[in-house]
DNA sequence: ACAACATATACCGATATCGGCATGTGTCAA
DNA sequence: TTGACACATGCCGATATCGGTATATGTTGT
């Protein structure tokens, strides 16, 4: 009996079950900014920023499948609201760099190149 | 003489000339964190990283593009280094949603919805 | 000018993405 | 139960993305 062995070559990757890519699309991010003012229902985030109906429904499946938004049943529309907790990692990862745009440390490595400028030229790493 | 019109659809709003989109793929990350060290050459970044040297060269290319990485020869390789202003931007967005992980504005929050309990079905926006 | 090293680019295949359109599913009200 | 409204999903075409391999470009030292 052959036993078959598939292998999955993944083209990319991360998907989109993933933060920092559901907020590299532009429209899910407007979105997240929208529901800041509170919880929408489809039809109207639709409207509000010129997408299709569909178009936002599967933006807010996304956003919600990486936990960016929950959903709740009113009548018979369905209200989408933040979620804002996901987007702390992100918050903090690119916090991770701050030092690296302060002023102070532009200073430091300017003072460290003008040291570097006085030796051989080095080797570094 | 007819004149020509061509119509381009796109499949994806933003390219990867955009620093969210940039900083989604996880393997780019990895670049930016590493280059918090200082300045790599692309072979050992490519080393480092357990990637191929084209795949660095391909990723430090996308990330040169929109400005997260410079670059400067020294001798016959080159060294990239960080540009980490570019990830202001991101880091500011996602400082806009704060307010809504902190438990300040979930306590209000559920005010509002002990409030709205106590009316009828209503509308909000 | 040439070999060796360092990096960039071109091309390819597999897959992912996005928008549009059509259609399915669910919910209410009469 | 049926019709109207609200939303989700399926399918499609155009394009983008990513990794790999091969090859082009550039730089140094001889």
């Amino acid at each position: 009996m052959p036993i078959s062995v598939y292998v999955v070559r993944m083209a990319r990757a991360a998907t989109t079950s993933d933060v920092f890519n559901a907020i590299a699309e532009p429209q899910r991010r407007d979105i997240l900014v929208l529901l800041r003012s509170g919880e929408w229902p489809v039809t109207e985030v639709a409207r509000e920023l010129g997408m299709s109906q569909p178009g936002a429904s599967k933006h807010l499946r996304v956003l919600r499948d990486v936990g960016l938004v929950r959903d709740r049943q009113v009548g018979r529309r369905r209200l989408y609201g933040l979620e804002a907790d996901g987007l702390r990692p992100v918050h903090e990862w690119t916090g991770g760099f701050e030092e690296f745009w302060n002023g102070a440390f532009d200073r430091l490595e300017a003072y460290a190149q003008e040291l570097e400028a006085g030796h051989d030229e080095e080797e570094q790493r």
